[in-house]
DNA sequence: TATATAATTTAGAAGGAACTAAATTATATA
DNA sequence: TATATAATTTAGTTCCTTCTAAATTATATA
């Protein structure tokens, strides 16, 4: 019997469609064919013949409808939660056990989270000390995958004069990750918004701990998160 | 470029071919096809085509012999060094940090080995302090995969009167240590031969730590390393 | 040496998951 | 509405690893 109470066989691959989609669907949208092809490195077609199956098996996983995309199940879901929760357990474990940067974690964690036991998930959520948040600020489900809530708007999203404190941060690009350290920007960092320009889309943004201003462009402020500061 | 240096893909049922045949080959003989498919847990069929495989790579990973059976080459001697190498760090890590007990760390430890990167075998070398045997005694290869030396024979050849020490224990069969631990028989733990009888196989042992005397049969002291005390 | 038994190999097929190329459907623009 | 472009799907392969069943080779015994 697996987590979500059926028989069923999930496949590492299954497990990282099932992550993909989940990430990909914001709710009211469905995830498209191209974008889970995106994060997964795969062909349209490969996606299109996985999300067949995925639709096909029985308690079905996904959602699918053709030519528009996909969403995942309640039992989908379930499944997705499960795989986030150890990788992000990992990532925590990875950095703050094993000494990992948090430009390395997400890679590693990628790998080993199809492999771990159930009992290695519990004891390092217990060496953790059941944490709520990963190395770069995302929500870790908890052990019956409730997700702990967040209250963040994209750094992109913060007006002119605002202040906010960073919350989390992409962990797709590894190479971000690193310049946002060589900036001085780390989770807790607390920022104000001096002035955006709408031609560029660059927010010129003050760094309350230095002072220090930087200039940031959209592929940067898109990916962080933030906390409005009153 | 593979650590061999080559450019050779290696997959993980590559791996775990290699790691049987090393296990299954003690120097003089060759690995059988037999005694390899029983340990993997496949055909004998899917392991002579395996073989075939190995044989063709180049370079060659193993030397294979038609109806005799094969041996690793030095290339793929390398590989499956490096593979244990992985697997008892692994080993030492779930037992020492996460407190796994020394029935669990196998199984566990077979999963992870093909998933982690090298960045993480060098972490936790470091944070084990570059250790020398995993925790059920077997020796763990060095960087340049080097084998720590050991002087030590089966319990079920220690001759009735002599003393000895017990130096490593088979992994194989959880069950096998979880009773061993029962018996109060550990690494380390110290023995007299009381008495063999010839007709069952059966040692009578006394445990000098305790006192206590038990009987074992060779299904178990042929699982039990033991270094003499003269 | 002949024969029985055990071990091994060959041949052919199957399942998963990927791919390419061609065909189709949806969306945006004129 | 017609058409161009973008997105998606279909069809057919391929690669890896396994399997079963049949054929062959090696080893042990009479």
């Amino acid at each position: 019997m697996t987590p979500n109470g059926t028989s069923m066989e999930i496949s590492q691959t299954v497990e990282d469609y099932l992550k993909a989609i989940f990430e990909e669907s914001n709710p009211p949208t469905l995830a498209s064919t191209t974008a889970i092809a995106e994060r997964m490195g795969v062909t349209l077609a490969s996606v299109t013949s996985m999300l067949k199956k995925l639709a096909a098996k029985t308690p079905a996983l996904v959602d699918y409808r053709k030519h528009h995309g996909a969403k995942l199940t309640p039992e989908g879901t379930l499944l997705a939660l499960k795989i986030i929760r150890r990788h992000r357990l990992l990532e925590l474990f990875l950095h703050d056990v094993l000494a990992f940067e948090w430009d390395e974690v997400h890679e590693e964690a990628d790998r080993l989270e199809h492999v771990i036991s159930d009992a290695f998930v519990q004891r390092i959520a217990i060496a953790l000390d059941d944490p709520d948040w990963d190395p770069h600020g995302h929500p870790i489900p908890s052990v019956d995958l409730e997700m702990p809530q967040e209250n963040t708007i994209q750094l992109y999203d913060l007006k002119s004069g605002e202040n906010g404190v960073v919350r989390w941060v992409s962990d797709r690009d590894p190479s971000l990750l690193r310049h946002l350290t060589e900036l001085g920007i780390a989770l807790g960092t607390r920022l104000e918004v001096r002035s955006f320009s709408s031609l560029d889309e660059n927010h010129t943004v003050r760094l309350l701990e230095t002072g220090e201003e930087v200039v940031l462009g959209a592929g940067i402020t898109r990916q962080i998160g933030i906390q409005k500061l009153d």
